[in-house]
DNA sequence: TGAAGCATGTAATTTGTTACATGATTGG
DNA sequence: CCAATCATGTAACAAATTACATGCTTCA
């Protein structure tokens, strides 16, 4: 009935996490959930969301319960010891800093032109910042403070690229040639 | 000789990035050159080195050489494929804005206690600052601009991760109560 | 009623990480 | 000369991404 024990990654701590918050949800179900919340620094494969919940279920950390109609689909929820697994973590913060693996700061590593690479860059993150400033417009700040911080922190880190991709832009093109359109331009 | 068309990943441009600057290497050579130069913000494991290389020689990126002396190991430099896709690579700057998939945010999100987890993390950033800073003193900005760029752009968002963790230790602690110690300790 | 698009699930592929094994070097 | 450490390589493992396959709805 309880397998192994396996190791708890991120990904597993956001099935708990949701399940805890939505008491029971079938792997699809999970998918969406996560879409609507974590979904904005941390996105889920669904593929993921089946095998991560069979192998929670398999160590005993989910309770599966099939669906007696139609599809028989299965629906899981948090046992004790997965209720108990997620206050662990959350009574041992972590000092985990990863790597910020940013593929333009690679090409901007190895030399690609500034000038070329910084108004995508910055084009991209300001669209970014302009999708989680909407999110925070609708979040009245009324439910669960996480959410809301992990977002502010969000906003604020891409605020952070933004300035420098400006300024990036600024060092590199000090007079900004816009092509102008020529009155005949057929060769 | 020249096997099939392999995506290139960011892995593949570390080494045709590193290739191109040393001219040849050993893959042990490259995890060293690779610890020394993008290793701050974006670390390869040696086996990687291995399989990777071996792939981009296998696709015709890279020309492999045996040392005829000694333990005869193999060597790598770019051809001139190798050197054409790492220019195509330049010539097309990246809009890619990966997910910042911070531990600690999803912590924070799942509602850990942030006067508990803030402490930890703004000491960690505070750490990993310390050491970006220390190395933007060595580098004396007289070498190639991108390195110089790229750890400009990580020690500014470290720091702005540093200033969150700093507001958010601020608003969970208002009297942030330091345990004192007692006359006499032993129970 | 049938085409589009979500919902649902599994499988293959690729990539990254850990672990193991052993050869060479070198300071003590 | 031996123990520790670095260099080198392979293999096993785990995880994430992509692809495939189909079932259901629904709205034109």
């Amino acid at each position: 009935l309880q397998g192994q024990d396996i190791r708890l990654t991120p990904t597993s701590y956001i099935v708990l996490g949701l399940l805890e918050l939505t008491g029971e949800a079938t792997p699809y179900g999970l998918k969406q959930l996560a879409a609507n919340s974590v979904g904005h620094f941390w996105t889920l494969h669904h593929a993921q969301l089946y095998s991560e919940t069979e192998r929670l279920a398999d160590a005993g950390y989910l309770e599966e319960r099939r669906e007696t109609t139609g599809r028989r689909r299965k629906r899981y929820s948090l046992t004790d010891k997965g209720r108990e697994a997620l206050e662990r973590w959350r009574a041992e913060p972590t000092d985990e800093m990863p790597e910020l693996r940013l593929p333009g700061m690679l090409q901007l590593f190895f030399d690609t032109d500034p000038a070329k690479l910084a108004p995508v860059q910055l084009e991209a993150a300001r669209r970014e910042l302009a999708q989680l400033e909407a999110i925070r417009e609708v979040d009245t700040g009324a439910g669960p403070r996480g959410p809301w911080l992990a977002l502010e922190a969000g906003i604020r880190i891409t605020r952070e690229s933004v300035s420098f991709w400006e300024d990036v832009l600024a060092r590199s093109t000090p007079a900004p040639v816009r092509a102008r359109r020529p009155r005949s331009s057929r060769a």
